[in-house]
Formats: structure tokens, sequence, C-alpha cells
DNA sequence: GACAAGATGCATATGTTAGACATCTGATAT
DNA sequence: ATATCAGATGTCTAACATATGCATCTTGTC
């Protein structure tokens, strides 16, 4: 019931870039700013990019940036990208005595669905900003 | 995003007395019918009369039973007890640029209560039997 | 008092996650 | 065209959490 570090900071990494709205952001930025390991950032967006929450570009004044607007992002669907989250529990792993009679599993799988559910009331754009519609460079400026 | 196998043992434990409902059943009959480790289990068992949700009797003809009729105990306050469960991500463990700014934290614990509650909405009455109010024994004999 | 069962504490093994390094690929500016 | 900067890829190592094992103690019942 932890999410990983890594989906932790794949969600900060899309709110962070969401909150610099436009620009061009670099892994080297971000790791920085969080202050953690450049190398495991660096596979958090590659991951990012390849399910199509971020698009990034190689080269001199490359970076990342959103694939989808901020507001058409939901965190739901990203912690489904990052974490796997489909079987709560394997009922087959082992020989259970309970198998035929429990419905454990159903329960389970009706709670993530609840939990997902919950996350994907919001998108991206309302976590970062939302109502105050503050910019994160109005409030800390970057180092 | 996956419970702890102590975590899915714990609520299996707590299902196979149920199942044996009055029946005191104790650790060694469990590690087998499962076919876990006995001395892990012995730690989710103690875990679980820590908690009160089992009474455990030493000596001879010792064993274990539920503390609580089966329909008074509900599967989300388990998971709570043996699982940590209260902050899904840690805002204060990294300077996070976005404090203040980001509401991601009381999202996901909004989506954590969502996944506690929709669990115990069940109790361990209903997850095991059910409708058909089968009991355990009547369709797979120990050993 | 003997035995069966859980309690306790420490030591070990295993597996997952995070972090580091070296190298390659692609894009842009000059 | 080429230098340079930034991401892509793959392997290796380290750190940490979790599971397992073992030795010993305690408690309750026969």
């Amino acid at each position: 019931m932890q999410l990983k570090f890594f989906t932790d900071y794949g969600l900060r990494v899309l709110l962070y870039v969401a909150a610099n709205d436009g620009r061009l952001v670099t892994i080297d930025e971000i790791s920085r700013s969080y202050g953690i390991s450049h190398e495991h950032l660096r596979k958090i967006v590659h991951k990012l990019a390849q399910s199509e929450f971020l698009a990034t570009r190689r080269g001199k004044d490359g970076g990342m940036s959103l694939a989808r607007p901020a507001s058409e992002i939901r965190p739901g669907d990203v912690i489904e990208a990052l974490e796997d989250v489909r079987t709560i529990i394997d009922c087959d792993r082992d020989p259970c005595p309970l198998r035929g009679v429990c419905r454990l599993r159903t329960a389970l799988d009706d709670a993530r669905d609840a939990f997902i559910d919950t996350m994907n009331k919001h998108t991206l754009a309302d976590l970062v900003g939302g109502e105050t519609g503050a910019k994160l460079s109005e409030l800390q400026p970057a180092e």
C-alpha cells in the first residue's frame, strides 16, 4: 500500500512539468530541483514517455513537455501505467484451500478500482494550482 | 499497490479460521494447508493476536480462534492493522518545489480511504461462504 | 513434570527497488 | 559538416524490505 518511489516521482515529474507549462524541462533540472538521482529519474521519464504522458525531445535545447494538456491527464491512469496494480493478491500462486468459497479477491479488485477511480476524479491541472491558478514559477524560483 | 505477503496471508488466516468456525486451529495446520513457512506464519498470527483479531491459546490442545464473531471483523481494518497505509507518499522526505501548490497528497489520501472503505463494506463472514453459507470443512477436508 | 503450543529475539536469505556507469542515438546551432 | 547537448539503452552494483530459519523461552493442560 505504498507507491513505489518510481511511481511517486513519476507523478511529481508530471506535476512539475505541468506547473512549468509550455517550457521544455530537462531531466537535469528536475533531478536538481527534487534532489533525487539523475539516473533513476531518467528511467522514470523514459517510462512516462513510453506511456505517452510525456513528449521528449533530444539534442541541444531538448527536454520534455506534456504529451497532452494537463487537464486531460488523470493521475489514476498514471499510477496504473507505472505500478503493477492489476491483481493485488494472486490466488493461484499457492494452493489455497479457500478457493471457490472465498471472495477476498473480488473485494480487493473492487477496492483497487475505487482507489483508481478516486484518483481519476482529478487531472494534473487541478492537482497543481487548481483554484488559485498559481504557477510553480511564481512561488519557488527554480534553484 | 501490492499487499505484502504478510498482509495477504493475514487475511487468509482470518478467513481460514472463520471458515472453521468454533474449532481451535493451529499454526501448523494452516501452514501445511497453505503450503507456506511455519515461521513466517507464526509472526502473522502473532500480529493478528496483538491487533485483537485472533484469540490464541497456548499449551496442549491450544490454537487460535477469532477474537470476535466473523460478522464483526472488517477486512479494511485488518489491512490497516497489518500494512502501513497511513501516508502513501511522504511530501516531507525530500525538498519538494511543489509544496504549497500541489494537492497530490490529499488526492492520494482520499483514494486510500476509498480503498479501505470499499473493503470495509464486507465482513469476514460474507467473504467466506456468504450466500451459500458453505463451510470450508464441507468442501476441502483439511489434508 | 512432561508435553504441546505459542512468544521472543536474532541471524540469514531472497528479491525488489534505487542508483551508477559506459556507451549509443538523435537533434540543433553554428 | 561537426561539435555539443540531451535523451535512450543496457548492464552492474548497492541498499533496503521482506520472508525464512533457528534457538530458546514461556505458558497452559494433561
